[in-house]
Parts: C-alpha cells; sequence; structure tokens
RNA sequence: GCCGACAUAGCUCAGUUGGUUAGAGCGCUUGAUUGUGGAUCAAGAGGUCCCCCGUUCGAGCCGGGGUGUCGGUA
C-alpha cells in the first residue's frame, strides 16, 4: 500500500493501520509499543529479555544520559547500542519531557533549558542544537526534536505560545541534525487539546518535514476522554505516509484507543514502573500483587499468559517478594507487564492486517469487564 | 532476697505545671502513578495508656499496693 522509503503501510481498518518502519538495525512492527530504557536500561530487565517480549526498538533518554554517564562517554565507548548491549533499534527522547517533569529544575527561554542537575546539582544547558549531539553521540536510530511539553490543564494563551516555541525549536532541530543517512527525525505536534492549535502545530511540522511525527503533550493530565477527543483529529493532521508517534501512552485501554484512532508507535514508563511497584496488567485488567488476597493463592497471575511470571510463580509468591522487596520482585512483574504489552500490540497488528479490528477491541474490553479471577 | 529503672497502637517510642476526642515513625489495609528523579503522593484501620485502689471537678501524668520485663547486687 505505501509509501516512503523506510515506513510501509500493509494494512488499514477504519483509522486504525499496521505496517512496518525499517531500519538499518531492524524492523519494527508497527503498531508498535516501545518500552522505556530512560538511563540504558529497561529497569529490572536484561536487553535479552526485553527482546524476548517482543520489543522491536526501546527508548533511551537525553537528559539523563546527558548528566549520567554522558553523551561523550557513551560516544567513546562505541554508542549506546553497544554501551547497553541492544543491537535493535533505539528512539531517545529529546529531553523535552523532562522540560515538564523537573520543572522545578530548570530556566526556560527562548534559546533553551538550563537544567540544575538532580543528581549533584550542576548547570546544563539544553537546546535545540545541543539535544541533536547528544542524541547522534549516543547513536540514537530515531531521534526526537527538542520541544516543551506543558502539563494540563492549562490556558490557550500558555499553550499557543509554548506550541509556537516548539514549533521554533523544530526548526532549529532539523537544521541542527543535518543529513544523518540512517537515521530518522521525529517532529512533535503539540497544541494541547486545541484543534486549532493541533492543526497549526502540524502544517508548521509538515513544512520543515520530517520522516516521522509524534503527538506530544498528552496523558499529562487530562483524562482519558479529553486525551481520546484530541486524538479523534490529531492523526489526520498529520502525513498518512509516515509514522504517527504518540508519546508517553499509555495504559492497554489508551493503547487500544490510539490504534484505532491512526496511532502507529507509543511508549510508557507504566509497564515497568508498575512492574516495580506491585502493579501487573492483564487480559483481565489490573491486578495489585500487594493486595493481601494474593497471600495464599497458588494460581498464577494470568492463567492464559506465557511470561516467565506466570509459567513459574505463584501469586502468593509474586505476593511475598514484592513485600519482601526482594529484587525477583520487580524483574517477574517487569517482564510479565511488557510481555502482557507486546502480545497486546500483536493482537491488534493481526487484528487489522484482517480487518477485524473491532472484534478485536469488543473481546478485550470484554475480558476486561469480567474482572480478575475470583477469590479462593 | 535486696536495690533501681521501665510498662502508652503489631514494633520502636513521644506525650509539657494534671485539662477537649492520647500522637509520630515504621508496619498493616487500600488507592494513585502515562516521552521513569528505582521516586513520590493520598486515604484508612488499629488503644482496657500493665492491673487494682486512692487523691482530684478532672489522672497516661500524682500516691499506695500488685504483676511483668530488664539491669545491678548477695
Amino acid at each position: 500500500m505505501t509509501v516512503s522509503s523506510f515506513f510501509a503501510l500493509h494494512a488499514t481498518d477504519g483509522m486504525a493501520r499496521t505496517g512496518a518502519i525499517t531500519t538499518p538495525r531492524g524492523t519494527i512492527r508497527t503498531p508498535a509499543f516501545m518500552p522505556v530504557g530512560t538511563a540504558a536500561t529497561v529497569k529490572a530487565m536484561m536487553p535479552e529479555s526485553v527482546a524476548a517480549t517482543g520489543a522491536d526498538i526501546l527508548l533511551g533518554n537525553t537528559y539523563h544520559l546527558m548528566l549520567r554517564p554522558t553523551a561523550e562517554r557513551i560516544d567513546r565507548l562505541g554508542g549506546l547500542h553497544r554501551f547497553m548491549n541492544w543491537d535493535r533499534p533505539i528512539l531517545t527522547d529529546s529531553g523535552g519531557f523532562q522540560v515538564m517533569s523537573l520543572a522545578d529544575l530548570r530556566k526556560l527561554t527562548e534559546t533553551g533549558v538550563t537544567f540544575k542537575s538532580h543528581i549533584d546539582g550542576s548547570r546544563h544547558e539544553l537546546t535545540p542544537e545541543r539535544s541533536m549531539e547528544i542524541q547522534r553521540l549516543l547513536g540514537s536510530d530515531i531521534v526526537m526534536c527538542f520541544d516543551e511539553c506543558p502539563a494540563l490543564p492549562a490556558d490557550r494563551d500558555r499553550i499557543a505560545e509554548s506550541m509556537r516555541l516548539s514549533m521554533r525549536w523544530a526548526e532549529r532541530s532539523k537544521d541542527a541534525f543535518g543529513d544523518r543517512p540512517g537515521h530518522m527525525l521525529f517532529g512533535i505536534q503539540q497544541g494541547g487539546l486545541e484543534q486549532d492549535f493541533r492543526e497549526e502545530s502540524a502544517e508548521a511540522l509538515k513544512a520543515i518535514g520530517f520522516d516521522g511525527y509524534a503527538i506530544g503533550g498528552l496523558a499529562v493530565g487530562e483524562g482519558q476522554d479529553a486525551m481520546f477527543g484530541c486524538l479523534d483529529f490529531a492523526p489526520s493532521q498529520l502525513p498518512q505516509d509516515k509514522p504517527r508517534y504518540l508519546m508517553g501512552v499509555g495504559k492497554p485501554d489508551d493503547i487500544v484507543g490510539a490504534v484505532k484512532r491512526g496511532v502507529d508507535m507509543m511508549d510508557c514508563v507504566l509497564p515497568s514502573r508498575s512492574g516495580r511497584t506491585g502493579q501487573a496488567w492483564t487480559r483481565r485488567g489490573q491486578v495489585n500483587i500487594k493486595n493481601a488476597r494474593h497471600q495464599d493463592d497458588p494460581r498464577p497471575l494470568d492463567e492464559d499468559c506465557t511470561c516467565p511470571a506466570c509459567r513459574n510463580y505463584s501469586r502468593a509468591y509474586l505476593h511475598h517478594v514484592f513485600r519482601a522487596q526482594e529484587m525477583i520482585s520487580g524483574m517477574l512483574l517487569t517482564w510479565h507487564n511488557l510481555h502482557y504489552y507486546q502480545e497486546l500490540m500483536q493482537g491488534m497488528r493481526d487484528a487489522i492486517a484482517a480487518g477485524r479490528f473491532a472484534a478485536f477491541e469488543a473481546q478485550f474490553h470484554a475480558q476486561r469487564a469480567e474482572g480478575d479471577i475470583a477469590p479462593l
């Protein structure tokens, strides 16, 4: 069906699409879920285990790697892939999200952002140019523009001002990125929940021209209904023939809703963070393994799951090791969560290819509605 | 046996000259977590203040007796 040199659309079903992004380091099947490996590791997971869950690509983070161990050191050691023993594609966030999440540690100007390190208090300047340089030193396959991501709710003036700053930074990012065969640069649409600002942002990005287009600034406090409302129009404002990447999303039902609305790629810390804080995501919904009801339960987290946590361990064990703060707790639950997320993505890819996404979605919601297995 | 200290939430402990409905940390029961600060936040349950008697308008607090624990000593 297709299109650009590296992105091939294989099938669509409604707004949902399935395809593949080809990179020198491997193919990314879309819709894709990308685990987050902020500090050169998907926490609690070995890279081969991450690959075993079915992940084609993972994320690294400009801001965190810049502070420690520094981009220059990673470059001297052969680049991020070699450094962390992950030879498949890596997408690096530009540090833009930290402009929001670390708001009390930074100063924002037209030029860029000055951060005060949360590690040692040292000052670091991040600009579109410096962000591109760091992502080049890391050897990132998919580089993200440096942007600003305002928390919602925010008033229209603030959203417009922020979006336009991000668009000026997008242009500087493109200039600084230059021409790097085999590497891609993605622009990031902003504009809050406002359709006109999203449109203005999309037009600005398309005029600059990118290899892919991200939808940024969502899942930052607006709630699912509002986010879906925005996704009812945002994807179609972006080019049809390029990957669309919804940043930072989400819970399983957010992901299904996003794919339904035309999103090709997503990332989220949730499966990995939840794994470390005792929360599991299953086809029957959310399970809090911390809860006392699991302490005598010999059954697996999910009887139908083939991940190591479900195949080899009981809920009672997972409960125990979480309560005892044993490291295997985060390892097993993270593995399960990533496995479930990837299985969900595969299910959606198959369903779209077969033209039965609506049925898949209905079944997804029906299984969740059943709720967790009955008490003992 | 004698001398001394101590006894308050599951645990470790605060508790003012005697003054509303006795607190904290941890633990416990739950919830939140969306481009990761291995983080953080929120709610809740839980008390015969060792027992008895007394003083007092009023006792976790003061007095007497008892019980228990710990320490010292013979």
